[in-house]
DNA sequence: CATAAGGCTTCCATTCACTGGAAGGTCAAG
DNA sequence: CTTGACCTTCCAGTGAATGGAAGCCTTATG
């Protein structure tokens, strides 16, 4: 197969595919004529890294799945703490997130938003922080 | 005032004042020694931009944020829609969010995280996605 | 007066995970 | 033979800083 096969069928951008070779998460052959010839066993990597990102796991994080996914000893706690610690991150992020939208929503619904320059929103953000 | 005094004083660090300057964002004097001479002006734009900023609002929706500000003339709707535009932003990354930490929370909870190799979210992940 | 500490300057590189684009080689169809 | 779709590499840019090196400037102390 080549790239644009393995694009299509991961539904990863060819750019993309080049990029994980080039950060060693695959390995793909070469043709004679230069062309990356990938595997069944490549694409299903790239189908895999393409389903942990989208769940949000860093590169990093998706070559140690990668890694425990091949190993067949591996431990399913060591999965586990990894996708736990993720799952923290992601439960932070959405803390934050929701802390920002909770005070601009009150902001937003507070602006009348006519063509008079009297507003609060910026009069929140010309305010030293009440932390 | 000094850099280390507008950095103390806004909460910024002064690799990021430094920063805003290069972008434009703020255009403090020099003294003849060649440090930057700053003044309450300068030091309440930083510190609106720190507000700003910590409420998720990008740099160039800063840029805008601080122009307005200064625009005696503006319109309180534009204000608006400018947040509200931000609100929806956050709005949908939270949604991901949220989607990311069900299917992986649902994946975590069902690995029993022991010693043996068996584990349902490196085989959520082995699957291709179901969308 | 010398020196040491701390503050200031600029400039360059790095982060993360790609993405865009240029310049050029390869291949199959008509 | 040419067209167009692929493929290749390499370089640069994204956002928003952050880290570090090399080298002035200032202030306090011995």
């Amino acid at each position: 197969m080549n790239i644009g096969d393995v694009a299509r069928l991961s539904g990863l951008p060819a750019k993309t595919i080049r990029y994980y070779e080039d950060i060693g998460l695959i390995t793909p052959k070469r043709a004679e004529n230069g062309y990356r010839r990938f595997r069944e066993s490549d694409l299903h990597k790239l189908s895999f890294l393409g389903r942990a990102r989208s769940l949000g796991f860093s590169i990093e994080d998706c070559r140690t799945l990668l890694a425990l996914y091949e190993d067949q000893s591996r431990a399913s706690a060591d999965v586990k703490a990894l996708a736990r610690g993720h799952l923290n991150k992601i439960e932070a992020k959405i803390a934050e997130l929701q802390q920002m939208h909770d005070t601009l929503s009150h902001l937003v619904k507070a602006c009348h938003g006519d063509d008079r320059p009297d507003c609060p929103i910026l009069a929140d953000l010309a305010t030293p922080a009440e932390t």
